[in-house]
DNA sequence: CAATATTACTTAATATGTTAAATAATATCC
DNA sequence: GGATATTATTTAACATATTAAGTAATATTG
């Protein structure tokens, strides 16, 4: 912002035209949203003492009930090599099991316990109450066309 | 997905119908973009031997010149903590360079160097093609409005 | 059907994310 | 002006992200 950074700002920009300048940058602006809309749920699942990464895990089981772990990782946005690991910590705690398939014994599945339905239960209505905020922000049209958006970037 | 745990779910969100189910959450949606459209930009950048953190912090240096490291987190999207540690290896590679201010000997200013501008000339028109891609892809008008709704976001 | 390839998952190594606490310098208040 | 509060940065501790390599089971192929 210094005036003496200016000029070489505007030179470099002047040969480089074609990258837009961070400030417009499309991965940093995704960055800076999912910030945004993580922190609350972050906040709120602090009373249960689980990560944003695990309250995904429990609620993908809740809605689909059991799956193989490829599957769960898939449905939850996480990588294999993190889901392992949060999944056995889970495990350990009881909020979730796992049993190898029979089918294909590479393969386990993996199930919501109790213990993890009543973190669920205990966060359910805060977490719609946060959407909810974010949905009236938006308002509906614009929070549709953004998912829409965003999930065009995804299949890309 | 499959048939008996089908009637769970169904059962589940009859009184849990506030929350939109995973598959339409904001934040997954944000994470799965953020993820398809850093993916290109994180392999371009291994022929240099950095990550995408470090490539934010030299175009923000090179954009706006020697910043305060506050300043500098804030614009390259990242927390103190992890600018500290990040800066400092930086600093070892010849990337970057800092000096405490003499106004407020708190502050630091960090400044890119000749080798970390090297990096963003090799860089700069493959990291373009890759953002006229996505442009490309969705089109001026709708990439556009995708950002402003992001900065909404942000800017709640 | 045995060698090879593929698949599902795990482990390892390194980097970053996140929260809390520590440190040092500056600002504020009485 | 000295006690206290605030600010800028760092450190620590733990969790996740990412890439690569390892392992065991299944699938494929000649």
């Amino acid at each position: 912002m210094s005036s003496q950074s200016t000029k070489k700002h505007e030179a470099i920009n002047a040969r480089t035209a074609l990258l837009p300048s961070t400030d417009r940058s499309l991965p940093i602006a995704l960055t800076r949203a999912r910030e945004k809309v993580m922190l609350p749920i972050r906040q709120m699942l602090i009373a249960s003492g689980i990560t944003e990464q695990q309250w995904r895990i429990l609620r993908v089981l809740q809605e689909q009930g059991p799956l193989d772990s490829t599957t769960l990782a898939e449905q939850a946005c996480l990588l294999m090599p993190s889901l392992t690991r949060i999944v056995q910590s889970m495990e350990e705690k009881g909020f979730v099991s796992r049993v190898v398939s029979q089918e294909d014994r590479r393969r386990q599945t993996v199930s919501i316990e109790a213990k993890g339905r009543t973190i669920i239960q205990n966060n359910l209505d805060e977490a719609a109450i946060i959407a909810k905020r974010f949905e009236d922000v938006l308002g509906k049209q614009k929070l549709k066309t953004l998912l829409e958006t965003l999930k065009q970037l995804d299949e890309l």
